[in-house]
DNA sequence: AAGTTTGTTCAGTTTAAACTGTACGTATAA
DNA sequence: TTATACGTACAGTTTAAACTGAACAAACTT
């Protein structure tokens, strides 16, 4: 039992650091791991228990997984606490929550920067910069092309 | 003048928001920005003066946007200070750093999970965990092939 | 209704990261 | 050689993030 819980922690361990690579904190990560590892549905308190962190932490960890879609509540007749549960198929969900920050952001970005532009072009002394700028906005551009793609691909890859 | 600098601090401060999408930290971005809109290559006594930080930060920030090739050291005859400037075509620098990380660590994951199924079918209990390693497998398997492509396609969009 | 149980909020604490100034080593200049 | 200028290492400090325990509110139980 000893043996295949050094195991479990390894896993637990490894996994996580590939569920940082989305952006997600260490312990938040740790704590996706034990729920998916996990065969059935968790309460707040066992989570606490098995990571060794408060209760409080656990909340705050499981609602910015749920924020993104990474991990679900479910109900259980009979059950008062509240259980938790990850999805399935964790590369659609990961992909997706990922690639929807990144389009998101340059989104976002694309305009402020237009903005600026403008405003530089409105005072007339933005000669030295204006080359940047649009540096700027076709760095968002190809960056936004890229990762349309990479959003068309993951769909693609999921019917395959 | 003061004008032109407000627009240039905006343009720091939200180009430096996507600089931060690729895993830099927040003042490496801003620190990278501020090089990337000056036109001449600046001096660690130049950036700690605009960044308004001290020489020892903006030294061992330098370093890490070297060590990723985002910025090289060039030399000026009759300069004895080091100068520092940024590369040119940022987009293919950045992804170039990007998906280096990442298909770095899938590599390195997908042999460490690999290792660790090994030793779970040697002390045969590992039947509940078995299933998802394989999804672990299969996860990092998927996210290769993703990233992979985003390679292929980010050298076929500098081309054109 | 009174008493438990559970999730959440919040102030205060702990822990880790970022930052600074001094000190040292090396290179250039006089 | 002596002196000055520069980059880097290091110990100590500041700042921000993570975490905790106590208190509150809502829902369930009896």
């Amino acid at each position: 039992m000893t043996l295949v819980d050094t195991i479990t922690n390894q896993l637990i361990h490894e996994f996580s650091k590939t569920i940082e690579m989305f952006d997600i904190s260490p312990t938040d990560a740790r704590l996706f791991t034990i729920l998916y590892l996990n065969h059935q549905p968790m309460t707040l308190d066992e989570m606490s228990q098995v990571i060794g962190k408060s209760k409080t932490s656990v909340n705050t960890g499981i609602r910015t997984l749920i924020d993104l879609n990474l991990v679900k509540q479910v109900w259980k007749k009979g059950v008062r606490k509240n259980l938790y549960t990850t999805d399935k198929n964790l590369y659609q969900r990961f992909m997706q929550a990922y690639l929807g920050k990144w389009t998101n952001h340059i989104n976002i970005q694309k305009q402020t920067i237009h903005a600026i532009q403008e405003k530089a072009n409105h005072r007339d002394q933005g000669h030295l910069i204006e080359n940047r700028i649009n540096e700027m906005i076709e760095f968002h551009r190809l960056i936004e092309a890229s990762f349309n793609k990479l959003k068309h691909l993951t769909i693609d890859i999921e019917k395959s």
